[in-house]
DNA sequence: GTGAAAGCGCTAACAG
DNA sequence: CTGTTAGCGCTTTCAC
């Protein structure tokens, strides 16, 4: 690997020249031949800063800890993409871990802190976890010691539920894991029963790849019974119920209606396409970025915590509800 | 940050001892006493290493480059995560970047080197990219200079052939880009010759979301010329041809057979079970990093390159052509 | 304008 | 067993 020392050897200068030339920022001033000399023997040589060294000495490694759950839900696999974007928009690098359970997560920042990550973006919400002393913005849940972004699942559900019940639905069901989407069934509740609706509640094991039994729980009720509209926690959620729904020759909408969160690409190509609320990706990442390297620049200010209340966008997967 | 220094400072002895007792691996022995009081020290102050500053000088960074297209299809995203496993298995870090574009694989190649990975594992075919001298293997296509995993189309086709036509098809689609699976493409018209069988081919934009004209033109055909098994490029391809002919009312298998490529865990919970060919992909992953450190071990042995020939997963979207 | 020198946090070789 | 030392590749300050 080609050194500094390589290429000052060889252009007659000081490895401190080589530097001034190579990175622009610098009081050093190098006669306009030596630098074209310098640049063309790093050319040549293949030269490639040694970021290591770099940042052992300048003390940030222009590196941001970037900890997602794995991207087995389609969701996370967009916000990881819309983040890499964001990062090279910027000139920074990722450094990213993902997680399945709540040991990688401390194995994650663990990694970080060897890594000595400038800054860090996280999707997990315990905040006493986060390494002391590193800039972090957590993405989901509202923080009080942390910056974050969260969903304002008040706001959301309050907007489905009219949505719904503007459509005259007043039978609804909530498809979600109670254990890790609890926030979002109390909410939605607390939604049904300002418009004076008793939302039903149908946990499921996993919120990835929602288990088919609860689905089906909710399809063999019998007719009187039987929710007119179901939210899905998630996208995958809805697509899910969709899928078992269509297998048994329950329609969609026709005979109930389906919606969604996330506004996962896949929503847009589903059987029916899905009604859904989803965040503007780029904007939220362009977002977190900005606050992040705010914080980054002045550790001190205050903490914020911003709400987000995704879009409705309505697609195929809702209708009226007729009278009988 | 805490370092070396301040806990020999502390505990009164070298940051070689320290260094010693927190590493174990050296010729130095440590009383245990002492040894016990610098662990304490350690804890206590909440030292992590600077793996920056132990990398510059044991020229190692323990890290994989693992350079990948954007997890925008699913695919990726369940590689991504057997690859995040095997790492954290092997106590190796993983550096990551994903990619949009060709511009994208030069640019994560680049921070490799700067970042000083201790070996490469991409999925992006030109072998002549990648950073000269260090350790690499490719996934997905077969290389001559660069050990490889190759998928053997000309094989899988050969089973798939065996396949539908063994259910009596004989009018059969593939549906895929040509230019991003143009080798796809020509493998699977050479076993269709082989059984006498025609394969047409239906270009379509994306792989990703294959558009659905595409599949549109398909279920347009006259009953005469439509095909009556359809063979996507990738499993997403295959689920939306699924979907499109759903919303037509055109059935999935009683109508059309249809089979995908990847296995992705969405083709299971899809509004018809996808039968699909799809690979172990933690036994892959495995395979793929042992081969990855036998060469880093070893760099001048003989480069090889290994076919992958995925087993066929039957399930519920295709089914024997009955006779009119 | 230029070059010498110090030092980032760590490891490893070697002398006590 | 312990401590000293050199140096990884780089940036930055300061004297020339």
């Amino acid at each position: 690997m080609t050194t500094m020392q390589d290429i000052a050897g060889k252009a007659n200068v000081s490895r401190a020249a080589v530097s001034a030339v190579l990175n622009g920022n610098s009081q050093i001033r190098v006669s306009s031949k030596k630098r074209e000399e310098i640049l063309a023997i790093a050319r040549q040589m293949n030269y490639r800063p040694n970021l290591l060294a770099r940042s052992l000495v300048s003390r940030n490694t222009r590196t941001i800890g970037i900890y997602l759950c794995a991207p087995t839900d389609m969701f996370y696999a967009e916000m990881l993409t819309a983040f890499q974007r964001e990062l090279k928009a910027r000139n920074y690098a990722g450094h990213f871990v993902f997680w399945e359970n709540l040991a990688d997560v401390q194995y994650a920042y663990d990694m970080g802190r060897g890594q000595r990550v400038d800054g860090i973006i996280t999707c997990h919400g315990d905040a006493s976890m986060l390494p002391a002393g590193v800039p972090a913005v957590i993405f989901g849940t509202k923080q009080s010691e942390v910056d974050s972004f969260f969903f304002d699942w008040d706001e959301i559900y309050r907007r489905y539920m009219e949505y719904l019940t503007s459509l005259g639905h007043r039978k609804i069901a909530f498809l979600g894991d109670e254990k890790t989407r609890g926030y979002q069934a109390v909410a939605i509740k607390k939604a049904g029963e300002k418009s004076g609706i008793s939302v039903m509640t149908v946990p499921c094991k996993s919120i990835r790849r929602m288990s088919l039994p609860a689905a089906n729980e909710l399809l063999s009720l019998p007719l009187s019974e039987r929710p007119t509209a179901v939210v899905g926690c998630n996208d995958v959620a809805a697509l899910t119920f969709i899928n078992a729904a269509l297998s048994r020759h329950i329609r969609v909408p026709e005979d109930i209606s389906v919606i969604g969160f996330d506004n996962i690409e896949e929503s847009l190509y589903s059987a029916v396409p899905l009604t859904t609320a989803g965040l503007d990706l780029k904007k939220v990442s362009e977002d977190l970025f900005d606050r992040l390297f705010a914080r980054m620049a002045q550790p001190d200010m205050p903490v914020t915590a911003t709400a987000m209340v995704p879009e409705l966008v309505e697609r195929a997967s809702c209708m009226p509800l007729y009278d009988d």
